[in-house]
DNA sequence: CTGTTAGCGCCTTCAA
DNA sequence: TTGAAGGCGCTAACAG
């Protein structure tokens, strides 16, 4: 036998039983497929055969014939990141009852990286492609790789952190309608003095979110002061930038902050300068997070169903990479987000 | 020229360019590699044409030719879980350096899924596979689907949870060590009645970690108490064990628990049972996870650097697949963890 | 009923 | 210096 024989099993192939049986490749691979070209008897010599050494047609040998390969690429900025694993966990999900396999990489949150993810996936090796852009991608505000991906024919669906002006199927999280919830939940609880903790300008989703604190103020006839909207490109920035406003004359009876290590931050920088959450203070996050659960007191959130949004996402993807159509219409879901009252909101609606 | 042409960027093909030039296939192959049997004249044009038209060569034709695929599969219990995400940011990092993908699935936790995630695998889409096994798995105790992998010469690393009596390479934490360490310093601080809230027998990794923290009592010459061992399936089971616990005379003064989330909720009984920590009863969990910084007190843990892990365990399957060795000998390798020492727990030493 | 041929895209002898 | 042939494994159109 062949060396290293009884260290490895030698894989089998339709020329192989082909040999065994003396017959041709191509009547192997019609009995195989039970053709009523060839005879019942030879059918099942050579299925039987195929059963017994687990014949299983060579993956590899299939995607060069079909140019498909039955898998779809998802390009994330990160995965430590609980609202990005669950958005993979309906991926995954439907992809799996779909008979699909994900490939996940990660641009880091950089432009290049981003490039170099898309141009690996672009060369045949999945059949479309689910991404959230990275950070760098949305402050440098160039598109061009995406656009050559889809001028080149791969189906892409952008989710969460999306580019209006690229034109395909695209899953986004109410957003405005979210922080607006949010908003009208403290104004509503009576608070009048609402910081808004949110990122810089050039993150979208930061924005959309601002964009519904702000409706939410307008909507209620809340006084807006611009003082109150703090900007910050990482949690440690929001220490000293609360602390003047909670130690200032008019300090703050409400916080929306537009994640949840923001608002895990806020509450605990507020309990450090005396306040107690929810009394003095009431608290909102945004996120899909596993944090909120477990701060004391346990954070009101606005929650984004990220998994739902992996479905989704992947639905309009399958449903593009099925589309014959000539002119395909690329379509914008819009996932409901909601409120989850936890206790750092006085309207205590469940215990823990 | 083709149908469609507008909406679609045709690919370019070594036969395209062939014919471009009126040369054969193999001449162009050849002029792209830079072969010294092409004429400089020849190879210079062929290769501005590629540049030009931006060529890259086929991933599914190299694949099949070439038998792999420069793409290693990851198989996960489950991916909204701060460790595995750890670990998959070090795998993606060090393949993204060698050149590979990576391509996750998940199990799930199920035996079923774990098997159809690994013949999916198998059959050529990948050159290797890293996986840590799923919790029905362990329980039911069969590992044929392993062993059949292997037999097929597919190189195989385990990490985490891995399976003894499974030849093949495989990434382990310092379980026993951490366990350890976390009694130790509560023994140090001061506690003698140290409950354990670990998983059901079947986890691997919550026995080792039973045994480190039995290690640290006998050295240190505690008196063990059965009783204190707290054997819970689901985090929900831990308020009534250990509120009765704390309400018997000899309540505990410091807790252990095997991670992150036992950890936390096992704080919020006994603050809700009016125990203060750290200084009534101290608390330890095991984990690399997110939790750990946000709850009140912040919470001392068992570092378990995930990433480092995902890192190793790449390595070594590289090591494997790139091995010509007859008989390649596998390795076991031990990833140390460490104590990072918070709030919940007397002997602060960082502030937050 | 079975086999031949061609092709997916690439690479690697070997021959001219 | 170039090209032809064969093969990776599979399928489908077309012959016999």
């Amino acid at each position: 036998m062949l060396p290293g024989c009884y260290r490895m099993k030698q894989k089998i192939t339709l020329k192989k039983i082909a040999k065994e049986f003396n017959v041709s490749i191509s009547t192997v691979s019609k009995a195989l497929k039970d053709s009523h070209e060839i005879s019942v008897e030879l059918k099942e010599k050579i299925q039987a055969f195929a059963r017994y050494y687990h014949y299983k047609p060579n993956s590899l040998a299939l995607n060069l014939r079909n140019q498909k390969t039955k898998t779809i690429g998802v390009i994330l900025p990160e995965i430590v990141h609980h609202f990005f694993t669950k958005v993979i966990t309906g991926i995954e999900q439907l992809a799996n009852e779909k008979g699909y396999n994900v490939m996940i990489c990660l641009s880091n949150e950089s432009y290049e990286k981003e490039i170099l993810n898309l141009e690996m996936l672009a060369n045949g090796v999945v059949d479309g492609i689910i991404l959230s852009i990275s950070k760098e991608t949305e402050e440098r505000d160039d598109y061009r790789h995406f656009t050559d991906l889809i001028r080149n024919g791969i189906p892409l669906v952008m989710f969460d952190r999306v580019v209006d002006k690229i034109e395909c199927n695209k899953v986004i999280a109410d957003d405005v309608g979210g922080a607006f919830l949010a908003t009208e939940h403290l104004i509503q609880n009576g608070c009048s003095n609402i910081v808004l903790i949110t990122t810089p300008d050039y993150v979208v989703v930061g924005n959309e979110r601002k964009l519904g604190y702000a409706k939410a103020l307008k909507e209620y006839k809340v006084p807006v002061r611009k003082e109150l909207v703090l900007k910050v490109e990482h949690e440690n920035e929001i220490e000293s930038a609360l602390k003047n406003l909670i130690l200032s004359s008019n300090r703050p009876d409400g916080i929306f902050a537009v994640n949840e290590v923001y608002a895990a931050v806020a509450m605990r920088v507020c309990r450090e300068n005396g306040l107690v959450v929810p009394d003095d203070v009431e608290v909102i996050g945004f996120t899909d997070g596993v944090i909120s659960e477990f701060t004391t007191p346990s954070l009101t959130t606005v929650a984004q169903h990220g998994r739902h949004m992996g479905r989704k996402a992947l639905e309009l993807l399958l449903d593009e990479i099925d589309s014959k159509e000539p002119n395909y219409k690329y379509k914008t879901a819009l996932i409901q987000t909601d409120l989850k009252i936890r206790n750092s909101t006085k309207e205590v609606q469940m215990q823990n």
